[in-house]
RNA sequence: GCCUCAAUAGCUCAGACGGUUAGAGCGACGGACUGUUAAUCCGCAGGUCGUAGGUUCGAUUCCUACUUGAGGCGCCA
């Protein structure tokens, strides 16, 4: 007999009267007097669940049948009949039903079927999936993941492996978990009684990446058009609904381009992004329409019809420096943006995700080009109403002297970064590129507003659980 | 890392100038009813009031520390 999954089935893979297996977890059961129960069952296919209808002229009916509670694991086989109730189009009669695991003491089961608060559910990461709105999360995320890939393979990107141990720990973006064989209390030591990382490992001190910008950089010299698209981390002790410890960032980076050219590949890449979810998911969609945020179909189809607003710094500035509004933080040209800031502009002011261009060198990474003014540098970050920061890029500084320059004001290690600038000196081209932050993304997309609830064992300062 | 708030049943919460048996809803369980679908109705069980100290005749309630959680800020994606 075949397998089909619930979401085959509810698309009508097979006409009525056709007899299937199905297997899955239970969602709920309803009793009928009339000498039936009503099993919705879910395989996680899809967000609908499949209704069997379970007679009770089944030889295990009471036995198992009507024991059976949420999430219980059961096998069924029966016929496709179009349903005499309300609810949905087709179920299964059940000739035959299986019960594969029961669920020990349902009266304290951590996923009971009542709602919960996703602070309870991260309680029970392991558990959470269960639940209607992770599994539509998590559905979700797997569809930006595969459009991702989509949209840069049809456009000619080569998805390139960089590292996850690293030995750079000047990429200026934040602290770094050490990666060591070191026994903590013994570590070698030299003479001098300093930690000799000679000993270690890899003969030096390494890391975990923050990023796979700069060994991707090299693989844009050769290859054009490349991506990083994997998991970073950043030992900042970050406690905010949009940090985590270990995340996801896919990092494209395309040569002989300009901002615009970056600005053009992030924003289409979002669109593509955007429609594959609204094609892909739409019952997830609709889900966190009803039950989170009642917006996040519409905004999503207003950025993949419109455009995305695009401001300078400069006239970032301008705007709050005349807003109608008191800020905790005073602005002027030269400060970083603060979140109030960054909120107002693309929240209050802008209404829409926006692209910020040309911030001043003096808050930016080293590797960012320097614009003609000496002042700014060719950055471009992407706001996301609700969310922040979501990309992150710049053109890079292809400019042997001036890359040195800004590395020795910053005191970073030329020799460290020999390689980086090995790039600069043999065939060295423009090239731009940005991270686009993937779990932030997933919030935006769905809503769901804790960084912490959409990937499915969330490390953070205090939780490495599960 | 800083600031604010919180911790009472499986879950979400209420509660008490410090004083006999700490309440509700949901869930679970039992029953009634029904081609049901967040079903509905009735009933029942379920608690070391986060941990450790302190104040007090007496603390779940007040105080301190700790732990954990939440939100905001910073770091950033």
């Amino acid at each position: 007999m075949n397998k089909f999954s619930v979401k085959q089935l509810l698309n009508g893979a097979l006409a009525t009267d056709e007899t299937v297996e199905i297997s899955g977890w239970v969602r709920s059961r309803r009793d009928s007097k009339a000498g039936l129960s009503f099993i919705a069952l879910s395989d996680g296919s899809c967000f609908t669940t499949l209704q069997i209808v379970a007679g009770n002229n089944l030889e295990n009916y009471t036995s198992d049948i009507i024991r059976i509670t949420k999430d219980c694991s059961i096998k069924a086989t029966g016929k496709i009949v179009p349903s005499l109730g309300g609810g949905q189009n087709i179920e299964i009669l059940a000739d035959k039903i299986e019960v594969i695991g029961f669920v020990e003491n349902p009266d304290t089961y951590p996923v009971s079927p009542k709602r919960h608060t996703v602070e309870y559910l991260r309680e029970v990461a392991h558990l959470r999936v269960r639940t209607n709105l992770i599994a539509a999360a998590t559905r979700v995320r797997n569809t930006v993941c595969f459009s991702i890939h989509e949209y840069l393979q049809q456009n000619g990107f080569y998805w390139i492996h960089t590292p996850i141990i690293t030995s750079t720990d000047c990429e200026g973006a934040g602290e770094l978990f050490n990666v060591t064989l070191f026994d903590i209390n013994r570590p070698a030591r030299d003479e001098k009684g300093n930690i000799d990382y000679k000993q270690d490992f890899f003969g030096r001190q390494t890391y975990l990446t923050v990023s796979g910008q700069l060994n991707v950089e090299a693989y844009c010299m050769a290859l054009s058009k490349v991506y990083t698209f994997g998991p970073t981390f950043r030992a900042e002790n970050s406690n905010t609904t949009r940090h985590l410890a270990e995340f996801w960032m896919v990092e494209p980076e395309i040569a002989f381009a300009n901002l615009m050219d970056n600005a053009n590949l992030a924003t289409d890449l979002l669109k593509h992004i955007f429609k594959s979810v609204l094609n892909r998911n739409s019952d997830d969609m609709k889900f966190f329409a009803e039950f989170v945020d009642k917006n996040v179909i519409s905004r999503l189809e207003q950025i993949i019809n419109g455009s995305f607003a695009m401001i300078s710094y400069t006239e970032a500035i301008n705007y709050l420096e005349k807003a109608n509004k008191k800020f905790e933080n005073p602005v002027s040209w030269g400060i970083d943006l603060a979140s109030e800031h960054e909120r107002w502009l693309c929240e209050e002011h802008i209404g829409q995700p926006t692209i910020v261009t040309d911030y001043p060198k003096d808050f930016k990474a080293f590797y960012m080009r320097q614009n003609e003014d000496g002042k700014t540098v060719a950055a471009m970050d992407i706001l996301a109403p609700g969310i922040g920061e979501i990309v992150g890029g710049s053109v890079r500084e292809e400019r042997y002297d001036m890359l040195v320059r800004r590395m020795r004001e910053m005191s970073l290690s030329e020799e460290q970064l020999h390689w980086y600038l090995d790039l600069r000196r043999f065939g060295s081209a423009p090239h731009a590129g940005f991270g686009l932050g993937l779990d932030r993304l997933i919030n935006y997309i769905t809503g769901i507003s804790n960084i912490r609830d959409i990937i499915p064992f969330p490390r953070y300062p205090k939780s490495a659980n599960f």
